[in-house]
RNA sequence: GCCCGGAUGGCGGAAUUGGUAGACGCGCCAGACUCAAAAUCUGGUGAUGGCAACAUCGUGCAGGUUCGAUUCCUGUUCCGGGCACCA
């Protein structure tokens, strides 16, 4: 038997809708709306392979079933466009990246045209387009000329802090600034304009700062820390391409993500994100609390403040680390030990941070000078070392090394004293100490007014008595790093910013700033991108150009703002459209993006929402990471593996019908699982079932007879399970469950269009083609995509009768059938005569029957 | 080292609030149709013992709670992912 028509089937019905333009949507609708989102692809040159439609199979089905269900969906699709490998091949052919990128991008839509997807083409955005990253480059602009107030816990003009300079000064604000000073009013008013900047860049959302990079010489770029990997034999090397990256200071352009730390921690409680994601983002964003200490020098003037988030331990205290990059490390510094020191110090700082986490074994140089402990006055040591990491905390630590693991390592190797100060609540503590007694859990001792107390309180109790002496103060830190927002390359948004004589940057009023031909896309390697080179372009009337681009995430950041109005010119999205769609209800993508994009997006969607530009500050409401597809010998699916599954070829085998299907019915959604070749015959084999139920020959043979009771109850069960499968997300059930139902139709030989005709509306979402063609077959004239999706009905599934289980001693013995309703002394009476159940209790003495109504009776015997 | 997941037949996987473990599919075995094959259809298929009815065992491992545990609790092993000197 030959196989259904699924090639002309699904080329017929692709060329139908779009002429129809059947997925096309708009704002102005009474009906509720959806916004269904896949995570936009980077158009790489390799095309699709089997792994990467798994996503977009999965919200494809939830796009059509909500519209069924009567919402009004939005579910678009557009284009990463700005990249490494386009520029890469730009620069080893002399190709523009445009016309790589666009031969890629047609490449991409005939693939995912082909598996039938119901995306609004109509809203495609490409972040590469200029109409498109006039937007980006504005949404930098609102960045540089806003501030982030903690106090009203939101971004703020800098016309604002502007004001409170002119009448105050730096006095009475609250802001979440790198500035350290202080100065008046009238002391402001006196400064020139580069005086005056420096102070606002330290407050602007996008600033420059000059800060040690990951310089990768090959590329001629900056690289962020996660695309920097340590290679064992080669030590630090970019994850792409695996050159050498080495450590380098250079002006960047920032975003001042840290000013947001607090609210993208907090925002992550309401989201229905997978538990594995929310946290990777709590350690990432990594809120610790505690107080920071003042050590006040010996035989100089002045303090050094450690962070520490065991105040608690403050009498276990023994000595002092500072990081190698300490800044006043050569003034602290005792002359004898001064040459020492910054030896240690200068080779420690060459050293990239990857290589010194790589690398345990602890080492440093006593400084020779001496701090006053606040408490007891005792002189302690100061330390440097480079397992005291600069760029968190103040760069110096007091050290705990009773409590403390690495503490305890570097005072074993540097003989220094070990006090403990915290038991367990059950029992004491042996000296010596074998290893650092770290757990967070027992009592003080040996600390003065702590002594007795439970670490929780002692915490408090240490952080008010430090308080109320004028010692130190509670605080709080984070782990996330400022996110660094420029790349020294070309294929990227230009940054809209020119400098004047003195350096002093402005915006650039006029969006966009396009990118300008250049004759070789090569970096310099001189650290400035190959725009530095095209000198009519860099120096304007109003300054010269900054000539780095933004980084790959700045346009991605944003894109589904866009998608609800993707041609405005005015704005960056209308706020009719905006309020319209508002947040994305399901956002499908792979969980590789947990700390770039993901997190990217929801600072700036928190910054826009600041601004009064939208009204949620979450992005995306709920989020599904599908896994990966492996290729069948359980590697990753790569050219280099050679397992390369082509989407193509199995929509050309089997149909892409077949193909939704069976992806679907591979696992679960968030697995990980390996593509099996054998496995797609039994979904094609279902579908070619599932046709000849309608389809004897070339003619319908759907009968207007009336359905049997079995057979409701059967398409009601299936409604039911298809329906809260789709809800969850679980595919894979669903798929199983259209299995069964044709596999007991069959059987029954059922042609009625009562059973058949819902069947096919349920079955659309999965595989839209067939569907359409079967509805059409059926006499409809309008799409199958645009019915009404079944309502469940559970009297259909209502039984009188139940056959139990029962169990003796909790082994299944026999099956007894009862009413659902029948008296539980009938049910004892029954099974306790029933010779099967007789045979098993024998003469023993029955000890307990449980009846769970439709479920299982259980004797105890 | 720390934090999250996970472990069920030959394979991918299913199992509601604790209630018939192995749905569905693949593979395999047998049969029907056929000159033959493909396709299709029917039956079987966790392990062990038995001609069979049936019995015993069985959800990584060891315990526990319960009339009853794949599901809950404690410990443990292995696998996957994330973080990794963050004080």
């Amino acid at each position: 038997m030959a196989s259904y028509p699924f090639k002309q089937i699904e080329s017929r019905w692709q060329q139908q809708w779009k002429e129809l333009e059947l997925y096309r949507v708009q704002e102005h609708s009474s009906l509720p709306k959806f916004y269904v989102l896949d995570m936009f692809p980077y158009p790489s040159g390799a095309g699709l392979h089997v792994g990467h439609p798994l996503g977009y199979i999965a919200s494809d089905i939830v796009s059509r079933y909500k519209r069924l269900k009567g919402f009004n969906v939005l579910h678009p699709m557009g284009y990463d466009a700005f990249g490494l490998p386009a520029e890469q091949y730009a620069i080893q052919t002399g190709q523009h990246p445009s016309i790589t990128t666009n031969t890629n991008i047609k490449r991409f839509r005939e693939q995912l045209d082909r598996m039938g997807f119901c995306y609004d083409w109509s809203r495609e955005v490409r972040t590469c387009d200029p109409a498109y990253y006039r937007w980006t480059q504005w949404i930098f602009s609102l960045l540089f000329t806003h501030w982030y107030d903690p106090g009203k816990q939101s971004a703020r003009p800098i016309a604002d802090l502007l004001t409170h300079f002119q009448q105050y000064g730096s006095q009475n604000l609250q802001a979440h600034t790198s500035f350290q000073g202080s100065f008046t009013a009238d002391e402001w008013n006196s400064y020139n304009a580069t005086e005056r900047e420096h102070i606002l860049n330290a407050f602007r959302l996008a600033y420059i700062d000059e800060t040690t990079v990951n310089w990768c010489q090959e590329m001629g770029t900056v690289l962020a820390n996660e695309e920097v990997i340590n290679d064992p034999k080669k030590g630090p090397v970019s994850e792409r391409g695996g050159f050498p990256v080495e450590r380098r200071k250079m002006k960047q352009w920032f975003l001042r993500i840290t000013a947001y730390a607090d609210r993208l921690l907090q925002g992550l409680d309401g989201l229905e994100w997978s538990e594995s994601i929310k946290e990777i983002q709590r350690n990432w964003i990594g809120k610790s609390t505690g107080a920071e200490l003042d050590f006040h020098l010996v035989e100089k003037p002045g303090a050094i403040t450690v962070f520490t988030t065991r105040p608690d331990t403050i009498f276990g205290a023994t000595f002092l680390v500072l990081a190698p990059e300490y800044e006043q490390l050569a003034e602290l510094c005792s002359d004898a030990q001064r040459d020492a020191v910054m030896a240690y110090a200068s080779k420690a700082k060459n050293r990239s941070e990857i290589d010194r986490m790589a690398d345990t074994e602890k080492t440093g140089v006593f400084t020779g000078a001496m701090v006053r402990h606040p408490f007891t006055g005792k002189q302690l040591p100061v330390w440097v070392s480079d397992y005291v990491l600069s760029g968190y905390g103040t760069g110096a630590i007091m050290a705990v090394p009773a409590h403390d693991d690495r503490d305890f390592e570097y005072a074993r190797v540097f003989d220094l004293p070990i006090v403990p100060v915290i038991h367990a609540s059950e029992g004491t503590i042996t000296e010596p100490l074998q290893e650092a007694y770290s757990a967070k859990e027992g009592v003080c001792f040996n600390s003065d007014f702590l002594n007795g107390l439970q670490i929780k309180e002692a915490i408090s109790k240490a952080i008010s008595e430090v308080v109320s002496r004028g010692i130190g103060r509670s605080k709080t830190n984070y782990k996330l790093r400022e996110a660094g927002f420029g790349r020294q390359r070309y294929w990227g948004e230009p940054i809209p910013i020119v400098f004047d004589e003195k350096g002093v940057p402005s915006l650039v009023e006029e969006l966009p700033v396009e990118l300008p031909a250049v004759e070789r896309y090569t970096p310099s390697g001189s650290g400035a991108s190959p725009l530095a080179a095209v000198e009519h372009w860099v120096n304007t009337e109003h300054g010269t150009r900054e000539t780095d681009t933004m980084p790959g995430w700045a346009g991605s950041s944003w894109y589904f703002l866009r998608y609800t109005d993707p041609h405005n010119a005015e704005q960056f999205a209308s706020a009719e459209a905006l309020n319209y769609w508002g947040q994305v209800d399901l956002y499908v993508g792979g969980s590789e993006h947990a700390t770039g994009h993901l997190l990217y997006s929801r600072f700036w969607t928190k910054f826009l929402y600041d601004l009064g530009y939208i009204s949620w500050d979450e992005p995306f409401r709920r989020l599904v990471n599908q896994g990966m597809i492996m290729g069948e010998d359980g590697q990753k699916m790569s050219k280099r593996w050679g397992n390369v599954v082509n989407p193509d070829d199995v929509c050309e085998d089997y149909g892409a019908d077949t193909l939704r299907l069976y992806e679907m019915f591979l696992g679960p959604l968030t697995d990980s699982k390996p593509w099996n070749t054998n496995g797609i015959e039994g979904v094609s084999r279902f579908l070619n079932k599932f046709w000849r139920l309608y389809m004897v020959e070339d003619s319908c043979v759907v009968s207007n007879d009336e359905p049997t009771r079995e057979e409701l109850k059967l398409l009601h069960k299936t409604i039911q399970k298809v329906t809260s499968d789709i809800e969850s997300m679980s595919f894979n059930t669903s798929v199983s469950a259209f299995m069964v139902a044709v596999n007991e139709l069959q059987a029954a030989k059922c042609r009625k269009r009562a059973i058949l005709e819902p069947l096919l509306i349920l079955l659309a979402p999965f595989a839209p083609h067939i569907t359409e063609e079967l509805w059409s077959n059926l006499g409809h004239h309008n799409s199958v995509h645009c019915a009404a999706w079944p309502s469940f009905n559970p009297e259909y599934l209502t039984e009188n009768e139940f056959n139990y289980p029962v169990s003796i001693n909790g082994k299944t013995r026999t099956f007894i059938s009862f009413a659902l309703d029948a008296e539980e002394s009938f049910i004892r009476e029954t099974v306790c005569s029933n010779p099967d159940v007789m045979k098993w209790v024998e003469d023993k003495p029955l000890k307990k029957l449980i009846i769970v109504k439709g479920r299982i009776i259980n004797m105890v015997i």
